[in-house]
DNA sequence: CATGAATGAGGGTTCATTCAT
DNA sequence: GATGAATGAACCCTCATTCAT
């Protein structure tokens, strides 16, 4: 593994596990086995880190939801798939959506949320295409494909960080995440 | 307002602002009108004050979650109530909703989580209480507390964030409330 | 004395001896017995120090030329006085006056310059008002005011730092102060 | 354009506009568009590169100065020639000149100064050359050779950095020359 | 209660330079 | 001749905290 390769591992973990603002350069270098300039020469700067990360890995999410994912025949097999693409790419790479997730949540005056703001807006776009195009077919779901965005995301991901809080990711099966959707569509009630 | 309360005050709204690792006790004070010195007086130090806050705006919910809620006949108007004051709670303080939820998204090894997580522990009781009861009258949600608990948290705080972001918090009447309430029974299908 | 104190007359020195930019806040801290945040307490920073550096030294010179220093019958008092002053500030300040000229001296684009500007424009605004009024009694002067305020500095500027550089400065007596100025009205030759 | 031509244009050009200790390698090469081991391939270091430069640019006004100049009839065209050769040079590399009284001015202790001292001997020497053979012929100017030279040498700076700083250097013109050397010789009173 | 002054440790970043290729 | 990658040392500055007054 490269230098640059090691960089992006160990500042992914750090990033993850304390935070992007406590993480020091001087902390990331020295895991990481280089120094200072190194990373610099790689990356420009902190930020510059933090965004090759999230270009890197976050890019599988986005052409995920991007791919072809649509049923317009059935809502249900339409929410499966993104319920499976979405907590299956959390799944994939748990350290990376708990960074999301933490960047995300930082407040707006943050470094921390204005770099990952504009990978947000692209996952999001994605999501909302799939209820917007799904609403023109199922015209009762029309005028609130927005909030269902944000609803849905609310769900998976409480769903989500409440595993990798309890560490057990990989109990999630596809099963589970039919019923996260399918509970989205119908409520917790069983049927 | 004594120099004490002027510092919670500044403290709360820095802390949403730009988060609590970033905001820097020469700034509080600063813009406190008070110098170092004083507030380590009152507080200890910058984890005093931030328990402060959280201890002194916190209690509201807590309290409210606490208080009779259950409707052993209804289980929508339980919900309703839930929703109205949870959702209530934020919109009356969502400076400090918006800091709370900022503290537990941040990752576990931070100062921040480890400041936060009683508080959002006793949070959590109130609302997995409020489940383990009213599972006890409606057997088939028997083993799904824990995660009802989470779920409904989560749709209620994408839907709060989202309005908080929006800058529209105030447009939350108690029926919309009421909406989310039954969305998260029933699902998101118009009955 | 202070550290307050000591800061400046340390910074002084260094800046004079090594110039501003070469001269590191870690090495000003050290000799002057102190740590950085001390430094930055009383000085904002290593620009700050600077400045009050300036402020504080180059008062003395300003207000000196700010003086009653005109005589309408003798131009050669004028000139004798401007010398005695001017020069005679260099040599109760040798240190200072060769860190002032070397900040004018430094590129237009350097700290450096911008921060000592504003301190030269006013030395000079004070030569050229003694030129300007010497000027409204001796009319062959006229139109050349500007010129002859940069014409004098650069003479008696050439004169100090020689003397400053050969480590005579002491030797500069009044009569010789007089001399250059009586060079700068009737030349080099002898009379 | 050679790489290695190129880069001593930039460097010329960015030490005398921001001060050499104040331009990075980093931004020389970037600006050359070469990279750094290209630079230190052809002038060994950052040193070096001055070094040429001054070499490179500066020998004209030594050689300018050591041609035959001296009229050991006319003190007055002597003096002519001298400021027309010295300002004249100036005029033909300004940029040079600025960097050339920079570098002389920077303190002592620094790098600048060490590496421009050399240079600046060489040419003070031809001055000294001058007005000591002049006083051969004068007897009456015995005995202040040396400070004769640091004098109109600091007169034709002030002129020169006055109209480099003015923007205006193109309008001094022989005859101003030539006038500047007259006032040396006899004073600023018009004759 | 409140202050000015001081601190050790660390923040992110850039310096001139060198290496193998 | 020219390169990408790497380095040790230093850069200015800020952190949360504590002291005597």
């Amino acid at each position: 593994m490269t230098a640059k390769e090691t960089l992006m591992d160990v500042g992914l973990r750090l990033f993850a596990e304390v935070g992007y603002e406590n993480t020091g350069v001087a902390q990331i270098v020295s895991e990481a086995g280089v120094t200072k300039p190194t990373m610099y020469h790689h990356y420009g700067n902190k930020d510059g880190l933090l965004k090759s990360i999230i270009n890197t890995y976050g890019k599988e999410l986005t052409e995920s939801l991007g791919g072809t994912l649509l049923d317009r025949e059935e809502v249900n097999e339409t929410m499966d798939r993104l319920a499976i693409r979405y907590i299956g790419f959390a799944k994939k790479y748990p350290v990376f959506f708990r960074l999301y997730k933490q960047l995300y949540s930082s407040p707006e005056g943050s470094d921390s949320y204005r770099i990952i703001k504009p990978y947000y807006d692209e996952v999001m776009k994605e999501i909302q295409k799939i209820f917007l195009e799904t609403a023109s077919y199922h015209t009762n779901l029309k005028d609130k494909e927005v909030w269902m965005s944000y609803s849905i995301m609310g769900m998976f991901d409480a769903y989500i960080l409440h595993h990798i809080r309890e560490a057990d990711l990989a109990t999630l099966s596809d099963d589970t995440c039919r019923q996260a959707a399918k509970q989205f569509l119908y409520g917790v009630f069983p049927v």
